[in-house]
DNA sequence: AAAAAAGATTAATGAAAAGTTAATTGACTT
DNA sequence: AAGTCAATTAACTTTTCATTAATCTTTTTT
């Protein structure tokens, strides 16, 4: 039993990103068509069937904007989101007020941009709504701002370092899921040995101070494997 | 040599917030003509030429919105603004979205509203343009115009430098979110090495000096990546 | 049950980063 | 040529934080 290919089309005007996100995400077994501008997409999208719609925002002649607001009247169901290297609030709000279900930020890192996808795909199948956009993660009674790196609960506001806040990162996304020690440390510090693991435990400690207020969040170690990060 | 009295039509419908606004603004040298619906000040713009039209949002029969489509549509070099007692962000960005140059927000401070619309007409005339069409900030208890450069709280006015101007108004727009030393140098000093990195943290404190009176506000680092401005 | 391995926790260290104030440079005016 | 003002550089202090170390606890293996 194969599952069927979710189908995603993107639009991006640069040959170097569009030519690296085709191909990993094609790679990641999705079915991507890849578009250097609107004209063209919207011209593809009269004849195929998509899941998703990745739109780039600063493009030459249309800008993922207009596009998006053309896509919405023509194509309502098909379910977008926005890449930008630009962070200004108004773009972001203005990326949600068209109806994006997501807006991130360059550079993109690719292995993010899967999980976001398989997430949003999901959420949308199963009609579950998370509360989380590019930045912003519910995490119990917590909330958790990556860019700013900054973890809430209720009034109190904890800043983490950089890499607490990779690492919580790291483990939010793979949420219920088991990170080995060495992916994580391939990922965070870039190899993967003794003396990083070491340091790797410690950071676990301080995730676990921060995040002990909360009974219905754990980071439970998997021995000899490496660590879960459970919800509910 | 007296100027020219700019003209402007005022769409309100509550009685006092119209009288009050249409007296203040003739007290300020402005030709006024004040209606309390679309539909009649529609019809007097085919006979009447203004240079600014203010329109409130929240009105009967037609509001705010639908009233600033039809003037686009007909007369599409009228610039308008809008007054609203809502602060919705979803509002604020239709307002610009529709091609507002200005969102005010009730209650209405008349002598900022001069301010506005005086700025307003002059970069209009001028035909300068900014970046943004955002160029004047409440920020806490000050107001921040980047165009002048100025900063005010109460009546003590802080006239920025350029550089000092450029980095509030760049933090300004990103406010609360993390802006990257990186982004930051690159779009101010055109490139990233450590003088200007020096430099920057010699502007940080400089704008840290100038914004101390409101303890709602502040420049936060966070650690080998950037600055946050944030408000309360 | 003892030994070994893995993990948890707290504290110490030291290099890099940030903060601050003052001095210098450079462009422009008078 | 002296003066002014803004931006940069310099000199110095303070803070931050990833790493390392030291010690204790839990789990696995024998």
């Amino acid at each position: 039993m194969n599952k069927k290919k979710h189908r995603i089309i993107l639009v991006e005007d640069s040959a170097d990103l569009g030519y690296l996100l085709s191909e990993y995400l094609s790679m990641k077994n999705f079915e991507i068509s890849w578009f250097v501008n609107g004209i063209s997409a919207l011209k593809n999208l009269e004849v195929n069937k998509y899941d998703l719609a990745i739109l780039d925002i600063t493009m030459p002649d249309m800008d993922g904007f207009s596009l998006a607001e053309q896509m919405k009247d023509r194509f309502p169901d098909l379910p977008f989101l926005f890449l930008s290297a630009r962070s200004l609030k108004v773009d972001v709000l203005k990326g949600f007020y068209l109806g994006a279900v997501d807006y991130l930020k360059k550079p993109i890192d690719e292995e993010e941009l899967v999980i976001r996808i398989e997430n949003l795909l999901n959420r949308l199948n199963s009609e579950k709504r998370v509360e989380e956009d590019i930045f912003h993660f519910k995490l119990g009674q917590y909330t958790f701002n990556s860019l700013n790196q900054e973890l809430v609960f209720n009034d109190e506001i904890f800043h983490l370092t950089t890499k607490e806040s990779e690492l919580l990162h790291y483990l939010v996304l793979r949420q219920n899921v088991l990170c080995s020690h060495k992916d994580i440390l391939i990922k965070l510090w870039g190899n993967n040995d003794y003396f990083n693991k070491k340091s790797l435990n410690v950071f676990i400690t301080r995730l676990r101070k921060y995040l002990e207020k909360d009974v219905n969040i754990s980071i439970d170690n998997v021995h000899s494997q490496g660590f879960i990060l459970h919800l509910e």
